[in-house]
DNA sequence: ACCGATGGTGATAATAATGAACCGATTGAC
DNA sequence: GTCAATCGGTTCATTATTATCACCATCGGT
């Protein structure tokens, strides 16, 4: 990793405080949380608000994020379409499995939901888009993790914090790594309800052209219908369009990662 | 306007050279518009990395705008919903009056806009969402200056260049600050052909809770099938829009521009 | 083999960021 | 009504940071 500027970390420190549960923040309290002195806090959001990353209320006086975020993102998604690219597939993938399908990405500490496709049937899992998905308690956290460049593994386990959300989650590294492995062999990962309850999530890796995931698709179905039949099915489903989406991204899987989904076809 | 940091501020000048039309960078290029050092720029660079705004691509080894900025722009419109707001009332104007329609956000030096939809008829003014519209040369931009917060509308003509886009275009301080005072009269913005030939702008702010401007919404329109009184008819139906927008952000638009609505509706 | 690009690095000189103390204004408790 | 605590924001001497240039290895074209 080459040399970076501390002075812009900082910055991007604070804007990661701005979450959907608490999106407006004092200048006191936000440099508290951000372990920063105020007058620097106030330095950097003053940055941040000249480039309109953040503004301020004019009567409240907090900060929340500002419009440029909105610019940036309108760009980037007209120059590399990624949610646009993946949606047909997963809504082909949705009804094809008849399951709610998931499009994350990852962040620094989680997974972030980017595309939710609900089926037609009335018995279906909900997701919340808002809510981060852990690495290690998530099929999509692992499906990630398992076929994620080694620095971003590692970053990613330096914030895991082995939470236990059920009875069922991975709560140790040497567990973690152990299950990445095997899910390099499969190709796809299982959470059996280690996040919530009565749900099972089936994911895989979307890859991009260094043949590193970038991104995972999910199926989220109800535990009460699983059968292991019906697991494979809907494994060699999401992996099939896991490469579609990849491919959509002018980006070719690994041959291993091909050839597993075909086994699983068979 | 505080003290701000002068490296995260050249961490954003960065940022800003990611458009739609050249959407990926490398370095010395860069670096070379952005007026700065290659080793300054690799250093903002990887900052800008570490934070998720940037990616880099590992064949290529161009820079890129990142998934961070998909991120917050969904945290964003989480927390303040404005563009899922404006969509509906913008899509039943677009579908009233026949012509494009474009919602616009204030940026310092122009207005972005973040939203476009266009009718379905044959013949229609097509807007690129990636274009900046300038202050003086715009309905848009007249109709924010004409109703926005002093300060804000103090900051936007000092960065007016007052260019002459066409012959039309407004090109001094005094002629835009006349022009601004008979908009605040009529609650409507017109660029006869100001800044593209052919095309005329007719806008209306959309007002937040504190009274002021804080976007606007607009119809593109063909000069060649333009008349007084389609002019006024697009006109209510523009500011009506403006009215409803408003009213969807829990903001009461001033009693004044309501007024003058409802004069053109007569 | 050469040329002129490219992406990237390292040491020092030049510059910027830092943070404790401070200010005026609110707020809430008594 | 008063006191104390907190708020947003500012100041300036101290300090740590960043800018810059020369340099390297690599690539594609002639």
């Amino acid at each position: 990793m080459g040399k970076s500027m501390g002075t812009v970390d900082k910055a991007f420190h604070l804007l990661s405080f701005f979450t959907v549960s608490e999106p407006a923040w004092g200048l006191s309290e936000l440099a508290r949380r951000a372990g920063q002195d105020k007058a620097t806090a106030l330095r950097l959001l003053n940055s941040l608000i000249a480039g309109g990353f953040v503004e301020q209320d004019p009567v409240a006086r907090t900060f929340r994020l500002g419009t440029a975020v909105l610019k940036l993102a309108r760009i980037r998604e007209a120059s590399f379409p990624f949610v646009a690219l993946a949606r047909p597939p997963a809504e082909r993938l949705s009804e094809q499995i008849g399951e709610t399908v998931h499009v994350c990405l990852p962040e620094r500490e989680a997974l972030a939901t980017v595309q939710v496709v609900e089926p037609q049937r009335a018995t279906r899992v909900h997701v919340d888009p808002s809510q981060p998905l852990p690495y290690h308690a998530t099929a999509s956290g692992l499906a990630f993790l398992a076929f994620a460049r080694p620095d971003l593994l590692e970053s990613a386990l330096s914030y895991v914090d082995f939470r236990a959300h059920t009875e069922h989650t991975i709560t140790s590294k040497e567990a973690l790594t152990g299950q990445l492995a095997k899910i390099r062999a499969g190709a796809y990962a299982v959470s059996g309800s280690s996040f919530e309850l009565e749900t099972i999530g089936i994911a895989a890796p979307i890859f991009d052209a260094s043949g590193f995931a970038t991104a995972t698709v999910a199926a989220a179905c109800l535990a009460s219908r699983m059968t292991p039949e019906l697991e494979t099915r809907i494994a060699s489903a999401v992996t099939g369009t896991a490469i579609d989406i990849s491919r959509a991204l002018g980006a070719e899987p690994p041959a291993v990662f091909i050839q597993s989904h075909m086994d699983l076809a068979a």
